[in-house]
RNA sequence: GGAGAGGUGUCCGAGUGGCUUAAGGAGCACGCCUGGAAAGCGUGUGUACGUCAAAAGCGUACCGAGGGUUCGAAUCCCUCUCUCUCCGCCA
């Protein structure tokens, strides 16, 4: 959510970088208007409130005064020109109520302001090629399959029982499979505690606060399975609790930067999405993520939003997997983010990108939600920036690994994941 | 799930309708003192909004959250929420 200071003071601004994202000129001028002329009665009724507030406020001591004197007949006039002016007040702060809240349903349904790096664009068609495949892409033979052939070959995920047991898109992993997918999650937060973040676990489900606080409410009400009887949500990406540590937090200046990792089961409705395009691993209602975030001075953001990319970067090398990176176009970035890099992974078999991680900077949009501020030198309140990032989501990594690996003589794992499971090849 | 007790500033803690501009203490910051430090002494110490070009200043709101009673609420009433104790259930 963007602050109405900097609205005010960045009309231009906005109208210029939120036609990246496909709004029409007219709408967001429109909209500001209206945004601004609520604020200027908000600050209008405001004054006019406090100040027969205050006039009240003088009163009651009087009359508490004149009670003790025994003046009795002043007090009750005071008393009564209390009420007349409490009756205005009271019409003042009910306006008041629905300014704030027409202004708040504008400003929560106002998007993040686009980087000016990113490209004007309407799909993921559109988006910039940041960094091309540095490796050639894997050449398979010719009855090379798909994960989802290759899972049920060797007995390493079984969709049927997903089924059985919860629904489509719940993927249960066994055996090797299993063991896997519980390698990929040791090697991921490794390489995080090794680049400094310290290690969550966070809770998997979440209040109205916290989801309102990272910007899924409203923006993605729909995507997260909701438990209504506890007023709870299930968590599409553990960005959600680990952010919401530092919701209504104020820093200093020298705890910069915060760095957080966590693992978490991550939970998806993903509501109209069927077909080819989803089938196996590709698109599940529940994955498994390692999650990096950072919180950091808007100084440093950038710089910031480079290392993670640098450290994402390192994972898929070490994975042996072909990838590359993309800079997201202003049709295809997430209400909340500035800037975004989307890393895919190429799958040989489904000869195909998928989409592996999404590294962002929010810039000052989460905090100011979630009330995340720090001190700066002259002791003044800031907003800080907030970034997160997919190091790695999984699903979709074990399709790529599965598929890009095989061989006659079964699948090779990468040596780099030996380690962590146990057998260098899966038949 | 049932019964009871609680939630006050950065922390501890007083405060049961107006002498509260939230006492007192601790912490922190600055100053004095000191060769230096500790102790001691003094001063200051939140957030949001409004006003102002800005700062200072001033005003308003905030004592878990939201309502209500009253000229006046941290204090009384209602609803919700969280914590603690006991009981129940339980990996």
């Amino acid at each position: 959510m963007l602050t109405i200071k900097f609205i005010r003071e960045n009309q231009d601004l906005l109208v210029e970088r939120l036609q990246v994202r496909n709004l029409k000129a007219e709408e967001i001028i429109d909209m500001l208007t209206n945004l601004i002329a609520l604020d200027d009665e908000r600050r209008e009724n405001q004054t006019q409130s406090d100040q027969i507030l205050s006039e009240n406020n003088k009163a009651a001591k009087l009359i508490g005064q004149l009670y003790k004197e025994g003046n009795r007949d002043e007090a009750e006039t005071l008393k009564d020109q209390v009420a007349e002016r409490k009756e205005k007040t009271n019409a003042l702060q009910e306006r008041q109520q629905t300014v704030k809240l027409e202004m708040e349903k504008i400003l929560l349904n106002l998007p993040n302001i686009p980087h000016p790096s990113v490209p004007k664009g309407n799909t993921d068609e559109d988006n910039e090629l940041f960094k091309p495949c540095a490796t050639p892409l894997p050449i398979l033979p010719d009855n090379a399959v798909p994960h989802w052939d290759l899972v049920q070959k060797y007995n390493l995920i079984d969709f049927e029982l997903g089924v059985k047991i919860t629904g489509a898109g719940f993927p249960l992993f066994r055996g090797k499979g299993a063991r896997l997918e519980r390698a990929l999650i040791n090697m991921f937060l490794d390489e995080a505690a090794d680049a400094g973040f310290e290690e969550i676990v966070p809770p998997l489900l979440v209040n109205e606060a916290s989801a309102r606080g990272t910007g899924q409410l409203p923006d993605k009400e729909g995507q997260m399975y909701y438990m209504e009887k506890d007023d709870l949500y299930l968590i599409p990406t553990a960005e959600v609790p680990i952010t919401n540590i530092y919701r209504d937090v104020i820093l200093d200046e020298k705890d910069f930067p915060i760095k957080l990792t966590g693992y978490t089961p991550c939970f998806r409705r993903e509501a109209g999405a069927h077909g080819k395009e989803v089938r196996g691993l590709n698109r599940v209602h529940q994955f498994d993520k390692v999650e990096i975030v950072q919180i950091e001075h808007p100084d440093k953001s950038y710089d910031t939003l480079m290392e993670m990319i640098s450290h994402v970067e390192g994972l898929l090398q070490k994975l042996e997997l072909p990838y590359r990176i993309l800079r997201l176009c202003g049709g295809d970035l997430g209400f909340t983010s500035a800037l975004t890099f989307d890393f895919e992974v190429y799958s040989a078999a489904q000869k195909r990108w998928l989409e592996v991680s999404s590294v962002s900077n929010f810039e000052t949009f989460q905090s100011n939600r979630l009330k995340l501020r720090y001190r700066d030198d002259n002791k003044k309140m800031q907003l800080a920036h907030t970034l997160n990032g997919s190091a790695l989501a999984l699903a979709r990594i074990v399709a790529a690994l599965l598929e890009n690996n095989q061989t006659g003589e079964g699948i090779k794992i990468p040596e780099a994941l030996q380690k962590y499971t146990g057998f260098a090849v899966i038949n």
